[in-house]
DNA sequence: TATTGTTATACTCTATAACTATA
DNA sequence: TATAGTTATAGAGTATAACAATA
């Protein structure tokens, strides 16, 4: 359907990845700082873990690459705002289980809702073609982030 | 050259525009991350915003939207490792002129080279092709960042 | 009196070390 | 004795309030 493509050259490469690496960060920097969030970063990237599944604070601080009573700390909030609660490990009584409540995933959801709307008012209003392009775009830039 | 695209359905932009933000929120991540870096994000800001000129504290802590104080002791420990100067402004005694020393310039556009190659190096990998079509999705990226 | 920058003080997020309960 | 989690304590980075020097 296409021609081959060739390579970039060095040149081209180092711009491309320059100039891509800064939009990229930039992207998201707007996108963290655009609302005032009503959760601090570490406390929403601790909720959307949990969403996935329950998790004991331990491995969510080998998850989240902090020390165990920092983890501690991040979540007592969490479980006090509602979001988060505590069951005990009917195997191990040294463990305790964390998951999310209710309230907690409505609340990851609504601040995906918030930032995906953001990125998707901007795109758009793009001309059809440079949407095209970018969705396009997005699944070699998955790849390149998920390596 | 190319038949006219039609606008993605809104459902395909709201994929498009969730996939992507992630993408550029993880790649920001892990360029943040990858290296253990010698100096902390809000020192590296200043030192980047220096890069383009001198300024007082008080454009620093608006530019980068933070409390005077606080510039004064993030500039603090720049000035002691001889990265930043300051020197008194010979019209207006209040101020103080900030700016960036041979050292602090040499640190930027090192800290700016190591993750300029994190990405060139993952860039490098893909296909030819898709090379080409992040080169071209750098452009409209970029435009969405800036905006 | 207003403005620039700094110092004083407090709160949050992070860490390491010490402690408690359980295995 | 080892492990999971918490509490105790300390070091950054942030803020607001108070202060000193200058306009």
């Amino acid at each position: 359907m296409t021609r081959p493509a060739a390579p970039l050259s060095a040149t081209e490469l180092a711009q491309v990845a320059s100039d891509l690496r800064l939009a990229c960060m930039r992207i998201s920097r707007r996108v963290r700082f655009e609302h005032v969030s009503e959760i601090a970063p570490h406390q929403f990237s601790v909720l959307v873990r949990l969403e996935a599944g329950p998790h004991t604070p331990g491995e969510l601080a080998e998850i989240e690459r902090v020390a165990k009573p920092t983890m501690t700390k991040t979540v007592g909030p969490l479980v006090e705002r509602g979001w988060v609660q505590r069951t005990a490990d009917p195997a191990d009584g040294r463990q305790v289980i964390l998951s999310l409540t209710r309230e907690g995933r409505a609340t990851v959801e609504a601040t995906r809702r918030r930032r995906d709307a953001w990125m998707r008012t901007r795109i758009g209003r793009l001309a059809p073609a440079d949407q095209r392009l970018l969705a396009e775009a997005e699944r070699v830039l998955a790849r390149v982030a998920a390596e």
